[in-house]
DNA sequence: TATTATTTCAAACAAATGTTTGAAATGTGC
DNA sequence: GCACATTTCAAACATTTGTTTGAAATAATA
């Protein structure tokens, strides 16, 4: 009665109800937050029973939280594959790899890819503070922190550990924030493009490290 | 039965049922959102019926959305006020207007502030997306930024319309995202304190700004 | 004071929610 | 094929939700 993974049912072709649930999870809980879903929505995106989500999960918040964690792992792997990678090329500039950093998080927002949605939901839970931020999000800023610190001092030698700290707290509010705002901003200013946005917060990064670096 | 505005009953001493049911609204809602608040937590707050909800405002969602517009209003009329402030001493320099601008918002919620946490129900709501935000946000983003940019554009003449507007987006992304994680920040990070992330979002900001100017 | 309108209230209502139940169906190992 | 565990299902359950109701209380008007 506690471990409800499939013995040796071979979940050949489709997939097996458990992992239904947790894509019908990832799809509509991103789109419409926690209370925005019902277990009925989320069993009959599945095509499930109603009771499958208490079988396999134990109840809607373990399924919530448990995809959750999912997508939290992905995005953190992903993001630090990306930094390692803008890292590793031949000559690494601070603009290079700011823009390797910057440029595909925003894409997935502009083309409102599934990936854009996750993160939104993510900030949206930290935001609501209820929800488990503490634990998940706190190992994820940690883990995340660190390693653009890294990165950062060998990029520009002169920033101490605390100003690295800074200056990457302030490239992550130039990330997100578009991230997040990105149809308002476009709506209220158009004849400003996505190129023109991202060339931008490139820039404009560089040019906060670099006055830092400058003391 | 349509206007619920009590007629002659002077509301002397003691607020009134309506004046009452805004308040509890405003500080539940803050707190834990629209669905976090059933109708009986907000009259047992405002020591009313439950019924009285739908007699002064014709449902829970009424009262939210009256409160919110009350909220809106009342910080894009503070910000505005700021601005202009900021920029009617003798001889305003970009970091002192940017210093006004940023300060006393991240202190409200550097403090717990109520005012801090209306700000961040609103930012919630804007990822929500489901309610609202488009005509009371919209309005309030469009207000904001023209008054915004006209500011910065006196102060840096070089930028044209189009660079004023993204250095704007950008001075909103280092005030809001602190604004939002800086409990997160500061659990990561200690031995950072509120001053010198203050002083580090001005001059940060003050540099990317200055090099959009030189080009 | 008598009449009328407004406000308050306890109770009930209908709908939706997450969860449980117990039996039927399905698969597994002998 | 038989006994066993696992999985599926329709139905029911207990709460909670926002809202309505109709009468009682209160204020306003004459």
């Amino acid at each position: 009665m506690d471990q409800h993974t499939p013995a040796t049912q071979r979940d050949a072709g489709k997939e097996s109800v458990r992992e239904r649930l947790l894509d019908a999870a990832e799809v509509l809980f991103c789109e419409r937050g926690f209370d925005g879903v019902s277990v009925r929505d989320l069993t009959s995106q599945a095509n499930c029973n109603v009771a499958a989500v208490n079988y396999y999960f134990g109840g809607k918040d373990k399924l919530y939280q448990e995809m959750f964690k999912r997508q939290v792992q992905d995005i953190c792997c992903r993001q630090i594959a990306r930094i390692n990678e803008a890292m590793s090329v031949p000559n690494p500039t601070l603009e290079s790899v700011l823009r390797e950093i910057i440029l595909m998080p925003l894409l997935a927002a502009y083309e409102k890819q599934q990936r854009g949605r996750v993160m939104r939901l993510m900030v949206r839970e930290v935001l609501n503070k209820t929800v488990h931020g503490e634990t998940i999000l706190e190992a994820f800023h940690t883990q995340m922190m660190t390693h653009a610190v890294q990165a950062l001092r060998t990029l520009v030698p002169q920033l101490d550990d605390k100003h690295a700290r800074l200056a990457v707290f302030s490239v992550d509010s130039l990330k997100i924030h578009p991230f997040l705002f990105m149809d308002e901003f476009f709506a209220v200013n158009p004849g400003i493009h996505f190129d023109e946005l991202v060339d931008h917060i490139v820039s404009f990064a560089a040019a906060g490290i670099r006055a830092m670096a400058a003391r």
